[in-house]
This record gives structure tokens, sequence and C-alpha cells, in this order.
RNA sequence: CGCGGGGUGGAGCAGUCCGGUAGCUCGUCGGGCUCAUAACCCGAAGGUCACAGGUUCGAAUCCUGUCCCCGCAACCA
């Protein structure tokens, strides 16, 4: 425990919630879901391995992030938590991406696989594993995989029909290519129809095994949108997974262990990091693995859950746990991101400009579920000046501004705790310990939008008590002391509720408090019992997020920003 | 008729499943406060909820049709 809970006493907490949640609601909660598969106390969280043909984006960014909060947030519940993520770094696609640069392969590839690993170290991911697919390990298990689907019997050798674009490089579907039978890329080459022998792994008789256990695992699939969306999908028949390329066609990859003369196509190789990174084949694996959550974006729902469950279904291997999906970033005018429009948001820019914390907090404030998600700049800055600094820094500095001013720098002593102060304790506890305790992928903006609302809430108050005007009236230092101290001990929950989204800000605000930084290791953390002491001394006053001054448009997304510190020679550093 | 998402005050969004005086944040304007990061608090202006029909005592919400935007359709989160 950080501190003794030596203030419980001081604020009673009330126990009713005032809040009701939707049945709905509960019923799509991670905290249901893993209770059920996991009995809550491991977790095993995977981002998807990313592609070293082009370089990280926003997407990237954020599938990442948002794993990283809900690994922080289920450690806060006592929760032992495993974070894989990694770089896919095979195939034709990046055969060809490292000639076109330049490089040698091995070069382009790992240049391109660091740039992806120092994006998470740079905004805080906080990822047990990084996965190379050249790693021996996973090589080893991807061959392991193969074996078994070979040695049971599951794959077949057939032709391939296709239509062959040799500009491309690329086999094409009809509905691909242009009216007069062409590729759009390539209007001048006539593609040819070319009959190519590969291994398949047929998927249809595994189809109604798959019905069934979505029928009978209604959380495995999160949002509720996308498992429709997959019933769907498996209404009509599945055809024949491809599992393998040539060698005269391709030649980074995994060679097939049963054929030299065949290297690995992207499915098995890709989907089994979730495997190998837990050990696998090594039995110990299911110590992870039992309790596996993929997260991603919703275009992983047919490799995930249905290519996936039934790779592992066909090889003895239990399905994963969990699949969450989310939406996408569009650029500003809810446009696709181009380099054409303009409208491409680096989050190595972001991160530079205003800090991981401030792109964390809007990645997680702003993803819907339900819909793609507008991201720019612009909106990016006026989010980091609304919330964090002159919400949640500038409560913050008033706070222990007036407590070193007229109490010494210390945490004060509570005397007559009147409901006005306790309500705005309770109002921030229970926001916390809710959205906690129900956080999945797809409540995390719920989650700051309560801290938010919560902020509001404590600001207003403070405003009508006004303890900087009761301290200067008779006898009023007492009263002006339990009003201070409530308000702090709220805006200590708000960091620790807002830990798992903004990290270092929030054990920076932990700090200026007094309090020992919240650890990243699984320990039960209880809000409302984890009182301020009073007595004890608060820490150094500190602008949490300088204000940043900016001529962005908001419409467009384009323009110029700077901190502001640095436009007014720093003089809002003091 | 391939599948799906969306169109709500200047900007970004919630509300739509389960119909009942249109909400939030930002911006603008006015006031207050001065503990605080030109911050914070209070108030105001601003919307025929894409359009047209229909059901209903009543529709942003349900039904029908139309227009527009976006994404996906074998490797982009």
């Amino acid at each position: 425990m950080r501190h003794p809970p030596a203030g419980s006493a001081l604020i009673p907490i009330r126990t009713e919630p005032s809040y009701q949640k939707s049945a709905r609601y509960l019923e799509q909660d991670l905290c249901r879901n893993l209770t059920k598969c996991t009995g809550m106390s491991r977790l095993y969280l995977t981002t998807p391995i990313y592609y070293v043909n082009a370089d990280p984006h926003t997407g990237h960014a954020h599938t990442g992030i948002m794993a990283d909060i809900l690994k922080r947030a289920a450690q806060m519940r006592g929760v032992d938590v495993f974070l894989s993520t990694g770089t896919d770094e095979h195939g034709q696609k990046a055969q060809e991406s490292a000639e076109q640069s330049g490089l040698p392969v091995d070069e382009y590839i790992e240049r391109q696989s660091d740039r992806f690993r120092a994006l998470y170290d740079s905004i805080d991911v906080s990822y047990d594993k990084f996965v190379r697919t050249a790693d021996p390990h996973h090589v080893e298990g991807v061959r392991v995989f193969e074996q078994m689907l070979f040695d049971r019997g599951l794959l077949v050798k057939k032709e391939y029909h296709g239509i062959y674009c040799s500009g491309c490089e690329l086999f094409k579907k009809i509905s691909d290519l242009n009216e007069s039978g062409r590729c759009d890329d390539h209007p001048s080459l006539v593609p040819e129809a070319v009959d190519e022998m590969n291994y398949f792994l047929p998927l249809e008789p595994f189809r109604p095994w798959l019905l069934e256990w979505i029928e009978t695992h209604p959380l495995w699939v999160q949002p509720e949108r996308y498992r429709n969306e997959l019933l769907q999908m498996l209404q009509t028949p599945l055809e024949d997974l491809c599992i393998s390329r040539p060698k005269t066609r391709v030649q980074l990859g995994v060679e097939l262990p049963f054929d030299q003369d065949y290297i690995t196509y992207v499915w098995v190789d890709a989907l089994a990091n979730y495997v190998t990174n837990v050990g696998w084949p090594d039995p110990k694996y299911t110590h992870w693995w039992n309790h596996a959550v993929h997260l991603g974006g919703k275009d992983m729902l047919k490799t995930h859950c249905v290519y996936w469950p039934i790779m592992l279904k066909s090889i003895g291997l239990e399905p994963p746990s969990g699949v969450q999906l989310h939406g996408f970033w569009l650029g500003a005018g809810g446009l696709k991101m181009s380099k054409t429009l303009g409208n491409v948001v680096d989050p190595n820019e972001v991160v530079g400009m205003l800090g991981a914390d401030a792109l964390r907090f809007f990645l997680a404030k702003n993803m819907r579920s339900t819909s793609d998600t507008q991201i720019a700049l612009p909106l990016i800055v006026q989010t980091y000046n609304a919330d964090l600094a002159n919400k949640l820094g500038n409560t913050l500095s008033r706070l222990t501004k007036f407590a070193d001013r007229n109490f010494d720098g210390r945490i004060p002593a509570p005397n007559e705790i009147n409901s006005a102060d306790r309500d705005i304790f309770d109002d921030v506890c229970e926001r916390a310990s809710r959205s906690h305790a129900s956080l999945t992928l797809e409540s995390i903006p719920a989650l700051v939008a309560e801290a938010l609302s919560a902020l509001e809430a404590l600001n207003g108050h403070l405003d009508r008590i006004g303890p900087w005007k009761i301290i200067k009236e008779d006898g009023g230092i007492e009263r002006a002391a339990s009003v201070l101290y409530a308000s702090l001990d709220a805006t200590r929950l708000l960091f620790e509720m807002l830990y798992p989204v903004i990290p270092v800000a929030a054990n920076k605000g932990l700090e200026c408090l007094g309090l020992a930084p919240i650890p990243s290791v699984p320990q039960r953390h209880e809000f409302a019992t984890e009182r301020l002491k009073p007595g004890s001394r608060l820490g150094n006053s500190i602008t949490l997020f300088p204000r940043i001054q900016t001529d962005l448009d908001v419409s467009t997304g384009l323009g110029e920003a700077s901190p502001a510190s640095e436009r007014i020679g720093g003089k809002l550093r003091q």
C-alpha cells in the first residue's frame, strides 16, 4: 500500500451508487468477460504485429496505447498482465520495399522494425514482448504449427487459378480490374491467367464449429456490431485458405517444414505470434494463452475471428478468450489521411510537440466504437489546452499553491467536512471506481469523459465555496482546511483514475501531492481507502501541462503551433 | 440492388436500440472572481437534428423513398 488509510474515517464514503448502468452496458463488460474466461487473475493482451513495408502511423500508435491503458488499469486491479506486440517482416511486399529502399533486406527490415519499437517506447507502451517474425523461436513455432497441420492431413496441395499482374506482382480479383480487364496501376500491361501450385487449409469443415462457438460465447467479439458482422460473414461457405507461396516468387519468409520449395504465406506466420510469444509449443504457453484477448482495428475481423480460431482448432488449441476491435482514425474533414490532402497526423510529431500523454489522452478520449473518428493537429491542441492544461493541470496548480501559501506546503487536517465537501469527493470516487471496474476497449472514452466531468464539478465546487475568501474571515482557516483537504484528495483520485491513460503526468501529479508513483506491477488499488494523510508534505508545485499557443485553423487542420513557452520567451514557465 | 458506417447550432461529438420540451466540449459575446497555467466560475446568443413522405396526440429517435460523404471487398489499427 502506498500510504496508510489514515483519513478513511474522515469522510464517510457513500456506498449507494447514484448511477444506473444499463443492462446492455454491463453485458459488454470486459470484467465479466474475463471473469468468465480468466478468473481475473491474469490477462494476456496482444496488439497485431505490424507490417514493416511502411512507417508507423496514428493507427499503430492507437492500438498500442489502448492496450497499454487496459494493461495498466488491470494491474491496478491486481491482475497480472502480459502485453505483446511486434513486427511482421516477411512476405513479398516487405521484400519489394527493401529493394526499393536500396538497402540490404536485413538492414531494411531491422530499420523498419526499430521504427515501430521506437514509437511504442516514445508513447510509453509497456509491452512485455516485442516479437519479430524472424526471431528463431517464432520461426520454429511456425514450422511446428505447419507440420502439425500437415501431419493431421488437413492441408491440400492444389492449383491456384489467378489473374496475375506482372506490374504489381500480385494476383488480382476480377473486381480489382477495370472495364478493359486491366489493373488501374498498370494499364499498359495485360494481366495473365496463371496457375500456381500452393498449399491450402480448407476452412469450410470448421464453419459449423465456429458458428457454435460464437453463439455460445456472446462476449467473444466486442463491440457487438462486429459479432453481428461476423455471423453474417459465416452464413456463406468459406474458401480454402492459402498458406504458401512458391519460392520462385517470394523468398522472404519461413520455409514450409514439409516442402522446401515453398515459404509460408502471411497467415500462419503472422497469427502464430500470439502463441509463440508466450512459449508455444512448450506446454507452459497455456499460463498466458488461456487468458488471451486480442486487440486491433476492425479490419482484423476476418483474420482474427475466422482464420485464426480455425487454425487453432484444427491443431487442437483453444481460441483466444476474446477479441476487441476499434475503428479507424480519419484525417481533418473526416477524410482518410493522405499525403496529397496534407491531413496526415504523424504520432511522432504530436509527441515531439505536446508529449506522449497528450497523444494518449486524445486517442483515449475520442475513439468511438461505432464509427471512425477524426483526428487533426488543431483538435489535439484544443484538447490539450482545454482538458489537460486548463482543467487538470490548472486545478493541481491552484490547490497546491494555495496549500503552499497558507498551510506551509502540507496537506491540511480537515475539521468540519460538510456535505458539499463529501459530495465532491464521493462524486470523483464513484466515477473512478465505476469506470475502472468496467473498463473495456470500448469504454475507455467513457473513463476520460467521467474524469473530465468530475474535474468540472471540482472546479465549480471550489469557486462556489471560495476557500481563498473564507480563509480571510475569522476562524475561516479551519473551514478552508477542510475544503482544501477534500479537494486535494479528489485531485489525488483523478490522477489515479487517469493513470492508465496519462501515466507519466499522473505520477508527476501524485508526486506534487507528496505521494509515491503508481507502480507498473500488479497491485490492488483502492480509490476510496487510500486517503491523503493530513500533515504530510506536498511535493513541489509544477506546471503539469504548459499551455500551447496556436494559429491552427481547426476547420482545415493546417497551420502552425508551438509551445507557449517558446512563443513568448518562456514567460509562462515562470 | 456486394457489405458496413455516417450526415445534429462556427468546429468536434453525444442522444437514435426502449418516440415525449435538442445535450456536451471548444469557439463567440456579456458578467463575475482573482487561489490558479491570459486560468477558473456564471450567464447569453447560435440548430426547420441531410431531404421528402408516412405512422402517432407527439418523431433527431419508428417505417418508406431520395440525395450526399466515408470505409471495406487477401495482407492498412
